[in-house]
DNA sequence: TAATTATATAAGAATATTATTATATAATTA
DNA sequence: TAATTATATAATAATATTCTTATATAATTA
């Protein structure tokens, strides 16, 4: 896979409701799946889909704890793809009339 | 719909191969579908109806002059979003041995 | 005004993604 | 070691996306 690739798996990863969820609640602070499954409202083999494919993007990583994996953000510039996303909305709503 | 579905529906607009290389084509320069079409390996039609999906998610725009419709990148904050996005994945790569 | 050109749209087939259900695995605790 | 807990995986059904083909529209030119 070349890099103009896996741009566009990270943008396709971000770009789904649940796993945006997951990423906004990681950023905020690791956690494991259980905690996870309490704050977003799907079923747990979903949500340990979406985590797989936030994790083949490099998008988080998960470490085991016991019984627990803790799943965090894999590096910073996650928050900031976000982050400049939520900007360009923000123009995009300030400019329409 | 909600600052969070527009941040999802910007993302997923961007994650697609096809997409992505319009957006990429339009930050060089401002083109017509023809160009495009010229560029991209894809049908007339195909190519609408990506161009459309983008629109909707107010990433380009379109001015129509004369029979060609001239797109481009609605504001720079798209251009930030993919550097953002190459700069992660460039990360991704310097860090997996 | 007829023909041409650039682009859009509708309909449906092909394909991919997502969600569900059931089962498996691996670590922990009783 | 049996039971429990947290998570993953496989299979498949449900749904959504993408692509193709055919047709429509709107501006331009002959």
């Amino acid at each position: 896979m070349n890099k103009e690739e896996m741009i566009v798996k990270v943008l396709k990863a971000l770009g789904h409701p649940i796993r945006f969820k997951i990423v906004k609640f990681l950023l905020i602070e690791p956690q494991c799946v259980c905690k996870l499954n309490e704050n977003i409202e799907f079923s747990q083999s979903n949500l340990s889909q979406h985590i797989k494919i936030l994790k083949d993007a490099g998008i988080i990583k998960g470490e085991k704890q016991g019984l627990n994996i803790e799943y965090s953000i894999a590096n910073d510039n996650v928050k900031h793809i976000i982050n400049m996303t939520e900007k360009f909305v923000e123009y995009y709503l300030n400019n329409i009339k």
